[in-house]
DNA sequence: CCATAATACTTGGACTTCCGACTATCTGCC
DNA sequence: GGCAGATAGTCGGAAGTCCAAGTATTATGG
């Protein structure tokens, strides 16, 4: 986080160190770690591409999937499912979308339990922005060759499917 | 969130939307979606398997490192390099460890500024039986083959070295 | 038909992360 | 020697996530 590169891999390091101390999993242990430092190098370009729309990956994630949907509105329990997080984090991540305008809170037609998230237009504006700016950078993958691109999301389909994901 | 299982996989569904709006980038934005779902999977598993100990994944990479090093010591600003963690979140983690008695400060002999967080003798029994815990699951990832493992920290290896990971 | 269970969302609190700003200390160069 | 700039760590605040608990509404089964 200061800026310095190691001199090392540090998952070759924690590697050597698990296997002389005999912990096990060693396997596993070294891609957790790397799917780790994954998503921590993608989550800090993607907000940072973000930001200047207003936007974080959450958001975004959320705002996106009402603009695919048919009706530009779901559940919120849908929009939970659907990003798999917990209910609670939706409730949030909607009130900041409503605070700034892009997406408000109607009732369900027939379910007086249900709150449906409907993307506005100035939501629909801002996704598009924000998808541009998140091609624009490759989603922070630029790293990545297509074929790294390709066995990356192959090799974690399992790790979904097995996880419930689908 | 709720126990679900969606009927077809979000990312396929997701990269027919996105080639359908033409956003761009559709390859990148898949993988950096199954890497962010993947983080998810791993950490409530992690966590969950952490939690009957006390600690968290964070609180557990920061032990582990001190648990490895030479002398049980380390400067707090090499243990955010190791993490790639903000330095703030490091302050935060080793005042967890040492409210717990795992970790403490002590003052680093010749640099003034800097100060040494130091395992314990219990951060090192606690730690042991952590990472069998954390063997014991399989890191929350045996829902992955070990060629799949393989796979997905091979493709994820050139986005860490580009980033500055090493 | 109504009591019980399930579902949908929200509230309050804890935790982790980051950023900006601040203090303290060390380093380098005049 | 001494001042400017870099470095190490911490504090306050914002954002995201989760859990436990609570309210409101709908579904179920006797």
């Amino acid at each position: 986080m200061t800026g310095v590169c190691l001199p090392f891999d540090p998952i070759a390091e924690a590697r050597r160190n698990w296997d002389a101390h005999e912990w096990g999993a060693t396997n596993q242990m070294a891609t957790a770690t790397a799917i780790t430092r994954a998503h921590q190098i993608l989550l800090r370009r993607i907000n940072a591409a973000l930001e200047p729309l207003g936007l974080t990956f959450s958001r975004f994630e959320a705002l996106a999937l009402l603009w695919f949907s048919r009706k530009g509105a779901l559940p919120l329990g849908k929009v939970g499912d659907r990003l798999q997080v917990h209910p609670t984090s939706i409730t949030n991540t909607v009130d900041r979308l409503e605070v700034d305008g892009l997406v408000d809170r109607i009732p369900h037609p027939t379910d007086r339990r249900t709150t449906l998230a409907r993307i506005t237009p100035a939501g629909r504006r801002r996704v598009v922005q924000a998808a541009d700016a998140l091609a624009e950078i490759g989603f922070g993958l630029e790293g990545m060759s297509p074929a790294d691109l390709a066995r990356a999301e192959g090799a974690l389909v399992d790790l979904r499917r097995e996880a419930g994901d689908f």
